[in-house]
DNA sequence: CACCATGTTAGGAG
DNA sequence: ACTCCTAACATGGT
């Protein structure tokens, strides 16, 4: 489940696979994967998403472009937005090799057939519309990393941080991973308020985010391909995240789990101390 | 069988 | 009107 570095990680397989490289083929298992718009619905699946897409064949791979966890590519002719949604990602395989279970859709580029693969469908591609096509995001997490203050001015009003770093309005790129690892390394409960902290805790928090980006960035960078932690990808990569019950990596204490929404946090009991944190439930 | 899931958003409640 | 929260989306893993 791609956050910014899985969607990262992405962005620089597929240029490596595909740039500058001819489109040769098309290959379909699932007609949904190509949407009106980025949704995860593939009830918004286009009727003409095979012609759109074939629309492209013999035309080069350009360059992929990212924000938070949206990638922007242009095929020739044609420009598509994509998002991986809960479980998709990019693989690259052999014409000869078999389709890999729950690919959805597969673009041979000279020799090499990236595939996308997703068992939830989330995860989709779209023809570009005429706007901006960041429009809705804030600053991208890891390309325009913020400082402590400008940070703060970003989560004015968050009442709880952790569900305030998911908000892509604000910060586009965490999930629930990389921001419960983020509070972790910045040593704050998950449901302080954002007026709860002092502009140390801000400096603190930015260097965070950032840390932890550069950390799942490196770690995706030196593997051939990414597993998630759904498919049994190891958990031992996290300090806090799926560890409840756990020790945390750093003090030992207890990893505690609290549900928020229909989510899970994250969080060191002791690491983590709510200190003048407003009631927020956890 | 019951419960869990890393993203996003429509729709209802307040 | 605006903000907040839940449920839903589709599917697989534990």
């Amino acid at each position: 489940m791609p956050e910014l570095p899985e969607v990262e990680a992405a962005r620089i397989r597929i240029t490596e696979w595909t740039g500058e490289r001819e489109l040769v083929a098309v290959h379909w298992v699932d007609d949904g994967v190509v949407r009106s718009h980025l949704s995860s619905r593939p009830r918004d699946a286009i009727a003409t998403g095979r012609a759109w897409l074939e629309s492209a064949l013999g035309a080069r791979g350009g360059p992929v472009e990212r924000h938070g966890k949206r990638l922007r590519w242009r095929i020739g002719p044609i420009v598509a937005s994509a998002h991986l949604g809960m479980s998709g990602k990019w693989v690259r395989r052999a014409p000869t090799e078999a389709t890999p279970l729950h690919a959805r859709l597969g673009l041979q580029f000279d020799d090499a057939v990236a595939w996308l693969v997703d068992p939830r469908r989330f995860g989709c591609l779209a023809p570009a519309g005429p706007g901006d096509w960041r429009a809705g995001l804030g600053p991208d997490a890891w390309l325009e990393p913020l400082r402590g203050p400008e940070l703060a001015a970003r989560m004015v009003g968050v009442r709880a941080l952790h569900p305030g770093l998911l908000e892509q309005a604000r910060l586009a790129g965490l999930g629930n991973i990389h921001a419960a690892e983020a509070l972790w390394r910045a040593r704050l409960h998950p449901g302080r308020s954002a007026a709860s902290l002092s502009p140390a805790a801000w400096d603190a928090l930015a260097l965070a985010i950032r840390a932890q980006l550069a950390h799942a960035l490196d770690q995706f960078a030196a593997s051939e391909e990414v597993t998630y932690l759904s498919e049994g990808g190891d958990a031992d990569g996290f300090a806090v995240y799926g560890r409840a019950g756990g020790g945390c990596s750093r003090c030992g204490s207890p990893v505690e789990r609290a549900p928020w929404g229909g989510r899970s946090v994250f969080f060191c009991l002791m690491c983590q101390p709510r200190d003048g944190a407003a009631e927020t439930g956890y």
